[in-house]
Parts: C-alpha cells; structure tokens; sequence
DNA sequence: TAAGCTGTGTTTATCACATAAACACGGAGG
DNA sequence: CCTCCGTGTTTATGTGATAAACACAGCTTA
C-alpha cells in the first residue's frame, strides 16, 4: 500500500502556493515536473521512478524529495501540466462547434500525452488546468438553456467518455494483433451473434483501433439529445 | 517496467484452456483469483500482492506462480470474473429500457467491486465475461435499424461513460471531504465562473459525489440522440 | 514393488522502487 | 570568522515481483 497521498500538500504544488520561492536551487519542482513528462512520453508512466527522473536530471533520487514530497504529488503535477491550457472560448462557432472542438483537442492531449490515462487517480486531484478545461466544457452548456440539462452530469459523463475512449484506443494501439487474435478465437457466432456479425472475420483490429469516429458519433448523439431540449421547437439539423 | 505481460497466456487462462486438469493438487487458479476477488474487495486493488493472496490461502507467493503465470494475468483473471454473467436479454421490454438496465447492471457491478476501475488495463485483455457484456449491450443496438448508427461506436462510447463515472464516482467517495476543500479554496469566480455558479458555495461534494444521476441523465440524451434516427418521424416520448 | 519421473509447493536470492534518517557542504547573517 | 539553514547525498529499510534451485509425494513402468 503507497503512502496516504496527502491532498493538501499535492494541491500546494498544483496550484503553486509554495511558501518561499526558495534561494540559491538548481532543482525546482517545475523542471523535475518537466523530465518527468519527458520520460512518460516517451516510456509511459511505468518510466517514470524517482531514480530515472533524477538519473535524467543528474542528481539522485532523494534530491527530489525536497521538491516534491512525494511521488503521488508529482504524478499529480504532471498531470495537471501535461492537460495544458483548457481551449479558449470560441462562442462564435456556436454551442456545437465549441464543444466537439473541445472534445477534440482533448482527444489530442491523451494522444499527446498517452500516459495521462494510466494515471492513478485516486483521489482526485483537481489542479487548476483540469479545472479549466472542465469550465470550458460547462460554460457553453450552461449558456444553453436547454430544459432540465444537468450541466454537472453532462459534463461529467462526456469527459469520461472521451477520457475512457482514448484509455481503450490506446491500449489497442499498443496491442493490436494480439488482441485481435484473442478474439478471433473465440468470438463465436453462438455466444456472441451480434458481436461477431459487426466484427465480421476479419478481426475488429482495424475498425476499432481509432476511436475517434467513436468518439465523434456518440458525441453527436449525445449532441443530438440535449438539441432536442431547446426551446422552441428547433429542430435539430443534419449534422452529417 | 513491469515484465510482459503475455496475452496469449492470460487468455488460456480467462478461457480455461489450460492444457490438463492437473491431478493432485491443492491450489488452483480458480482459488486463486476467489481470494483475490476477495481481498481487493475488501481492499481494493493496492491490497493485492502476490504474497498477501499466498498467505491468506496458507501458502508461499511463489506456489503461486504454479497456478497463475504473473500478476498481470491474475489481475486478468479476477476482472474477467469480477464482471460476472452479463444480463440476459430482455426484448420484451423495448430497447430503452433493456439499455438502461444494462447501465445499471454495470454500475451495480462496479459498485460491488470498486477496484474493477483501478485496474491498469494495458493490452485489453478481453474475456468471456466482458465480451459478453459487450454483445450484451450491441445486441439492443444492432437490431435498432436506427440510420447510421455505429453500435460498436455507440456501444464502446457509453461502456467508457459508465466504466469512468464509476471511477470518478468511487474516488468522490473516498476522499471527499479534502477534495471539497481544494476546490472550496481555489474556485474562484473570475477563472470559473460557470464552476462556481454551479457549485454555487455549498461546494460540489454533495451533489457530485452520486454519479448515478449524471448517468442517467447522460444516458438519457444519447437514447434521445439514437431514437431521433429511427424510421419513420416516430417522436421521441418524454421519458422523464 | 522399487527407481525414477513429474508435477507441486518451498526456500533462497535478486532486483527495482519508494522513502526514512543521518549526514555534508556552501553560502547568508550575525 | 563562525554558525545555521537550505539543499542535495549517503545509507538503510521495507515491500513487491519473480527467477532458480530444491524437496517431496505419488504415479509409471519395469
């Protein structure tokens, strides 16, 4: 068991209320954030131990403890840095646009940054980034209007879709023909009709591997739902 | 780096197609994966060591490597279990209802064992169980004859929804109350103001903490966006 | 029925990691 | 100049996975 991930002393590095910028330091715990999103990049976040970023770094593991705490906090930092800044609003493009631009550009941080779906999140961290791509996924829906949205639940179901989306894509992607060879053997038309008739023989491997168009259609169902709650009786349009 | 976890070897495994019976023995995977199921309920996922599940049963960690091959491939296993039978079809009560069931179903199933989202899932490892969850949910679908729906899309989009809420809803619970104060001290109007007009003061822990809701609200705009597309202008009901 | 083979569990050993504790060194303040 | 503190280092501990060699019980076969 890792130790009690302290969240107040994470959400102190997050949110950078350090007490004291401190003096005379080479090390910092932005560049430690830094390397460490380097390594988990390009070696996932297995990668990334306390001895590699400070190896990285020329120093030694322990040197790092003086910046940040412990390794839980720094996944944390990392984390929240590696989101980025959330997309600025765009309410010209209109309430669809926004969003599935939003959901888009996030999909692109998962690719960019593949780890970020490995991450533990236990108690979750909330860091200033992430709570500002959740705002600019809320502001547009809240701005809507629509009868009995539940802005909150909306938000929450849709990054978890495009969270848990990028999660499977990216596995697929590291694993394909394995995978594919699995259920080749034993996705058999009596246990599962449905599935073996969509896959057809030729594995799902290829059709499943990017998620995007996944991605992409439900959102426009989901889309689709909440359109149906604005007033007046507009009628949603063909958004093919 | 955690060694190779080999999916041709869990998938014997998940699939029982273990060479031979074997004769005398004592332990078995079967046991094996009980215990753990056992211990990670009671402890989630971090409780789970091969040394812990060995001394609970009244072995040594090693005899265990007779039975499972890796750690990898024991979590495999448990999480193949875990999931259990998927639901039965149920035609007669439409395909609403018979989807809406299947997202509790799911849900209930990540509540009785909280870890199921802890676990790593690098290289999908996908057996009987979760596949038949999968075709459990695309079968409603694929016969909706609904204009240009992607069930596998559709079908992997809500599983992701329901698996991440699940997560997120299951982290609320176990860290509440610090998680409220990060958010209570850093939500400030000027860079959230829908956040923290949602929030309103009472902070989010409340309201945010049962993601059951947000689900079935969730889930309610897809069903909306998906029966938009079947034939004939058959007007989607207020399900409310 | 005795001698070995094989399948099961054990003992021992290694290595990777996180992290505690004591220590060392260099500059800032008295 | 001496001392203290902040910063990094050394040393040490504990946990976990898992390799390798070993031990023992029955089954096999002669």
């Amino acid at each position: 068991m890792t130790e009690e991930h302290d969240p107040a002393r994470t959400a102190r590095v997050l949110w950078r209320d350090g007490p004291k910028p401190a003096t005379r330091t080479r090390l910092s715990a932005d560049t430690i954030v830094a390397s460490a999103i380097a390594v988990a990049d390009a070696e996932g976040l297995a990668g990334v131990s306390m001895q590699r970023i400070a190896e990285v770094l020329g120093y030694t593991a322990m040197g790092l403890y003086r910046h940040v705490a412990n390794k839980a906090t720094l996944v944390a930092a990392m984390t929240d840095t590696a989101y980025g800044a959330a997309p600025a609003p765009r309410r010209a493009d209109g309430w669809r646009a926004e969003i599935e631009s939003w959901a888009t550009e996030l999909w692109r941080v998962y690719q960019a940054h593949p780890w970020l779906v490995e991450v533990p999140t236990r108690s979750a961290p909330i860091g200033p980034n992430e709570l500002a791509w959740f705002e600019a996924l809320a502001r547009p829906l809240a701005e809507l209007d629509a009868a009995g949205l539940d802005v909150i639940g909306v938000a929450t179901f849709l990054s978890s879709a495009v969270r848990d989306l990028a999660r499977i894509a990216l596995e697929l992607d590291a694993d394909q023909t394995a995978h594919a060879e699995v259920l080749a053997e034993h996705l058999d038309g009596k246990r599962f009709p449905t599935l073996s008739r969509l896959f057809g023989h030729a594995g799902p491997a290829d059709d499943t591997a990017d998620l995007g168009p996944a991605l992409q259609h439900g959102l426009h169902l989901l889309l689709d739902g909440i359109e149906l709650r604005l007033p007046t009786g507009k009628e949603p349009e063909n958004h093919d």
